[in-house]
DNA sequence: GTGAAAGCGCTAACAG
DNA sequence: CTGTTAGCGCTTTCAC
């Protein structure tokens, strides 16, 4: 049926063992056999069985990448960029989305442990216990979250957000609200953080408000009850939820810069909004090139934190 | 190193063949016998080692979908709702992304197609004569085309814009003007194709607005220099373009209902905005699973087209 | 530098 | 109903 390397070898006049070198270890062939053999290969349009290959190595040509929700915007350029960066050292790419459930989670991540070269969690739900049980298994790389001595890439927003606070700081906010999900998950708790860093650097009070969900809705119902305070620097999680904050705070009659100002966070929604939302853009295709090659380059396996920095993007909302 | 069915095997007291047939064809072994192999490789931790059976049955346990792009939020739950019904028939998935470029796209496909069970393509950009050349290598489900031969799930947006569209004429509306990318693509011509009708039917001017690309900035873009006419209702390709046409509209001063209508489409963003859009809303998850059952289902194989249709979905924009 | 042979883990005839 | 045997396509010792 299928083209096989025996087919390649026969035409190329060698046994396959020699075809196999050919691809494998060609500096252990004469430059001329490697030449035909590949010749061959070409003409015939042969492709490695991966399966076959898989099986007699013991190794796999793919990787895993773990996902919360590919509907949020900011994963499907990691994503993308994972899967070019993959593709490009001669891995495929399964794609998994937990839903931010961490026991799905984990068993995502053990169902194709076995089946991949290596496995990247984004922005993992998953427990640091629970991320250790997989590392075991399987080459794990973190982004966005931190287990001691597992490989990780940090995409931070930290320093945008100081940016952004001083910023606002110098146009004379009154104080600074954090609005994100209480969760203790990376993301949140890093931005919460330096928000609340730089409150604090600044002089200016500081509070946090809690969305159950950090969605749209969520957030345009919270300002509904909660009272923003006049020349407030409101930091959201994202830009959705900056969003719903605007949504909600229009509906009151207020607006940014004059009456509040705003941040947001990723910077990568489809559409822009007026006014033009401040917000901190974030390098995700980066983070992904850094991520397999943590996998899959020289150091492998060194447990290294490499940090990505965002850079503060004003709009006119601050 | 891993367990294999030889050590469950072992522990059951019987042969490989039996064990693997405990598997694959339980109702060809006494029911306890099956109770023994599986009670023996739950308690090992036995899982079947996907590069060996794949290799020995001449099949994959993997299926890939092929988009054209991650970042539009059109195709995020389609995804996933791929991911979900593949899982839940023992299938894992490989998402691959085109990145609108046909060319990839069919690279992209061959690439898979040799190490996939099935291939679905979703929006695809390729000609049908390419689609061909990939449905010969393997079954092909396609989702949003038509090419004669091979199974198809339309999301249909036609009869949700006829609507819209009568709901414009209701009120009173000038005349129709389609905005989208002037492509041969099949989302594009359909909404084109039932915009025109709907506008020819209603007895009001129709005519179309081309974008180079159909992005919010080419939307916002064209605009400028394009005269929206008064009361006109626009039919956009999309949400984001709908939502480029409302800013570059609103920088001109002009709102929303009260001075021209527009409908918009796919209602996936994870926003809102005022004023609140009308759309329409497509079931993408129940055309993933129709592709899936359609690649893998009872009737896999026989050329059937269902069209899954969307609904109007009015917001204040109407 | 190259070939012959064995084996990765599993399934599928073929016997019994 | 179950065991024996062969083999999927590839890589890899081990010889030469």
């Amino acid at each position: 049926m299928a083209v096989t390397i025996a087919d390649v070898a026969r035409t190329a006049g060698v046994s396959a063992s020699t075809a196999s070198r050919a691809f494998n270890h060609p500096h252990r062939l004469r430059a001329e056999t490697v030449a035909r053999v590949k010749a061959a290969a070409e003409e015939l349009g042969f492709r490695h069985n991966r399966h076959a290959k898989a099986l007699s190595t013991g190794r796999s040509s793919a990787l895993g990448l773990i996902v919360p929700d590919l509907s949020n915007p900011f994963f499907p350029p990691l994503v993308h960029a994972t899967q070019l960066n993959a593709e490009e050292q001669g891995y495929s790419l399964y794609i998994l989305s937990s839903e931010h459930n961490a026991n799905r989670e984990q068993q995502l991540a053990r169902l194709v442990s076995h089946d991949v070269a290596g496995l990247i969690l984004a922005s993992p739900r998953m427990s640091a216990a629970q991320v250790r049980v997989i590392a075991r298994e399987v080459p794990t790389i973190l982004i966005n979250a931190q287990v001691k001595g597992i490989p990780t890439v940090l995409v931070s927003a930290a320093g945008a957000i100081a940016d952004a606070v001083e910023d606002g700081a110098e146009k004379g906010i009154s104080g600074v609200s954090y609005i994100g999900s209480d969760e203790r998950w990376w993301p949140n708790t890093e931005r919460e953080e330096s928000a609340r860093a730089a409150a604090e650097r600044h002089g200016v009070p500081y509070r946090r408000l809690s969305l159950s969900e950090p969605t749209y809705e969520a957030a345009r119902e919270v300002v509904r009850s909660v009272e923003i305070r006049s020349h407030e620097l409101v930091v959201a999680f994202d830009d959705i939820v900056a969003h719903g904050v605007l949504d909600g705070m229009g509906a009151r009659g207020y607006r940014p810069p004059r009456d509040f100002r705003i941040l947001g966070c990723d910077d990568a929604l489809p559409i822009s909004t007026s006014p033009a939302l401040s917000t901190v853009h974030l390098d995700t295709r980066m983070a992904a090139r850094i991520a397999v090659d943590l996998l899959l380059g020289e150091g492998a396996g060194e447990p290294q934190t490499v940090v990505v920095s965002g850079s503060y993007r004003p709009g006119a909302t601050i």
